[in-house]
DNA sequence: AGCATTTGACCTCG
DNA sequence: CGAGGTCAAATGCT
């Protein structure tokens, strides 16, 4: 596989991740032998995840080889590189109160519900025909702007994991996605919150941002789940400076692998992944 | 207090 | 008329 698109960058980085987790694991059993440390149990939650992810992937880019195109195109939108030739306007419409059916511009099948470089603001939920799980409904955080992208977001029935994503509309709000590449605070938002491995479910009411890996995650001023661990994985690696041992060593090497996209890809807005920021 | 999310109601389409 | 999409008041969170 090459790493000519975003989705294989995230491949290979998440099995680096697997990797790194496994070796993890290894190294804190080395270190405690005795009984099955949290630590342990977080590193095997971890593994497991990325498992997961792998498998969306794969999944994912087995069944929409024809859909690449259209996601690129809109990755490079995220990118905002502001470059882009101008995008074919989706049908700006007349105040329609609804769309029509299958009018959508872009279709995705991911393993989270992205990190795109918008703030996307929850505004609608529903209970779909044939579907276990609710249809969630995003808006470009920035529609005071006058952007009037949305999204629609659906669990996918095969892979609990998977989240189907359309995207409507065009962003218009360019600006905003560029501002966290430059150093802001990326609206990050990968909502592994709602994933299969916690029993999360947004139709539960109450927040969504469930907090599955012992406190790694808090809720982002976005709509969905930030994803701070980059963050915390600062904080850590203060911790590990105060005790250095095999574990805090790896850690601090792991880290580095973030590199891994800096070789390969001039990254734009997909940065946001690699560092989940 | 301000902002984001939730959720039931309403609207439109097929 | 039912299903899907959006609105907006209520609610919760920071």
């Amino acid at each position: 596989m090459t790493l000519d698109t975003p989705a294989a960058v995230v491949l290979e980085l998440m099995t680096m991740g697997q990797q790194s987790a496994a070796h993890l694991g290894d190294l804190l059993r080395a270190a405690s032998p005795a009984a099955a440390s949290p630590h342990q149990e977080l590193a095997a939650e971890i593994l497991r995840c990325c498992g997961r992810v792998i498998d969306a992937l794969r999944a994912a880019a087995a069944a929409s080889g024809h859909k690449r195109k259209a996601a690129a195109e809109y990755q490079d939108a995220a990118a905002g590189g502001g470059a882009s030739p101008p995008p074919p306007p989706p049908p700006p419409g007349p105040p329609l109160k609804r769309r029509a059916r299958g009018g959508e511009a872009t279709r995705e099948v991911t393993s989270g519900t992205t990190v795109d470089g918008f703030i996307w603001r929850k505004y609608g939920q529903k209970d779909i025909n044939g579907h276990k799980h609710p249809r969630l409904y995003y808006r470009c955080a920035h529609k005071d702007q006058g952007c009037d992208a949305t999204r629609r977001v659906q669990r996918t029935r095969e892979q609990p994991a998977a989240y189907e994503i359309a995207y409507y509309g065009d962003h218009t709000c360019r600006g905003a996605a560029t501002a966290w590449q430059q150093g802001a605070p990326a609206p990050a938002v990968v909502d592994f919150g709602s994933n299969s491995w916690g029993s999360a479910d947004t139709t539960s009411g109450g927040s969504p941002a469930s907090v599955p890996l012992g406190g790694w995650w808090s809720p982002s001023a976005s709509s969905e789940v930030g994803f701070e661990a980059h963050a915390a994985a600062h904080e850590w690696r203060d911790t590990a400076a105060a005790a250095p041992d095999p574990v805090m060593e790896f850690l601090d090497g792991a880290f580095g692998w973030e590199s891994v996209l800096e070789d390969r890809f001039d990254l734009g807005g997909l940065h946001g992944i690699a560092t989940f920021q």
